[in-house]
DNA sequence: CCTAACCTTTACGTGAATGGCAAGGTTCGG
DNA sequence: CCGAACCTTGCCATTCACGTAAAGGTTAGG
């Protein structure tokens, strides 16, 4: 099946259209997030077709996920994750020095930048976690009105009425 | 100031731009809602103003929490958010009856719309959750191979490389 | 009563993130 | 070597979520 040649699995590279159909994406997104320097094939066949390695999946796939999940905007995105020719130049700095603290540096940027990635996703859980109480704080407002009327079933006149439902009009 | 003129406190109208900079909005944005059918301004002035209470403003911070903080689009906010129409036609329901199972059954619709929302909020946290394990896998095998470094100064030719800095050419 | 500062509706403009299509080149199984 | 199925770049169209401006009415303080 898969040939192993001699280091390791060659790790077969994808077409854009495999790779769209494997992420739920479209080759025309996958293109324009190319476009904008998120992200660049790790090569082209013969005829300059865009190939995809697991690496690009992965990075592909967070991309996705924080487009389409986090709602982060494609500008941002970009930030976050470093564009590609940031991306490139480290790795070459990375490939070209045999300097243990130098090799020690790049990693330590790297991992900063996940850092940040992280603390950026922390923040958006952390509003998403606000809401979520201010609903229950409804929620709660509702449940004791329920609570009201089952206590007496069939009240005169209420002395006030619930939350988002204002029934005394007052002056409207 | 603010004359309490019989039953509970007025609590002052506000007419939009007072809206838009208590929220941090736009009067722009917050026409753009209505218009989507996402809220309805408590009144409206002599004038034709519009005049919010207490209430819009609580409903417009979580539109826009939901649109900002969520990355929520406003059709599937009006979808969580049910629209102005059938908000008011609720209020009526429970302004004209005297039932006390019918105005539960009411409140308990309420409390199910809150449930949704809280579930729509959790499962975007679990999303941003996921996204955290990814980048703290990354961020592991970066310290990985960090402390291999560590261990050996400097090494003359590496094994491999490590994530997101594919060192060993290969083959392209 | 006047006027500055606000409001109204209407309408057109814009940036982001795609969708879609055309014209042509590439791959690959048969 | 051929055709179906894919790929390329290029470009225009579209949707969403507003921004902005115009033309005119309203409010509130002096």
């Amino acid at each position: 099946m898969t040939q192993t040649k001699e280091p390791a699995v060659p790790a077969r590279l994808l077409k854009i259209q495999e790779v769209a159909a494997e992420l739920g994406l479209t080759p025309r997104r996958i293109r324009y997030y190319e476009e904008l320097g998120l992200l660049r094939p790790a090569a082209r066949s013969e005829g300059d077709y865009r190939l995809y390695d697991a690496d690009d999946l992965e990075r592909l796939s967070f991309i996705k996920g924080l487009r389409d999940d986090a709602g982060f905007g494609l500008a941002e995105i970009g930030q976050l994750l470093e564009d590609e020719v940031a991306r490139a130049r480290n790795r070459e700095r990375y490939r070209a020095t045999e300097s243990a603290p130098e090799r020690r540096a790049i990693l330590d940027d790297a991992v900063d930048r996940i850092d940040r990635q992280v603390t950026s996703l922390r923040d958006k859980i952390g509003r998403l976690e606000a809401m979520i109480q201010e609903a229950d704080a409804r929620r709660a407002h509702l449940l004791a009105h329920r609570a009201e009327i089952d206590g007496q079933p069939v009240d005169p006149h209420d002395p006030d009425a619930v939350a988002g439902f204002r029934t005394t009009p007052s002056d409207r």
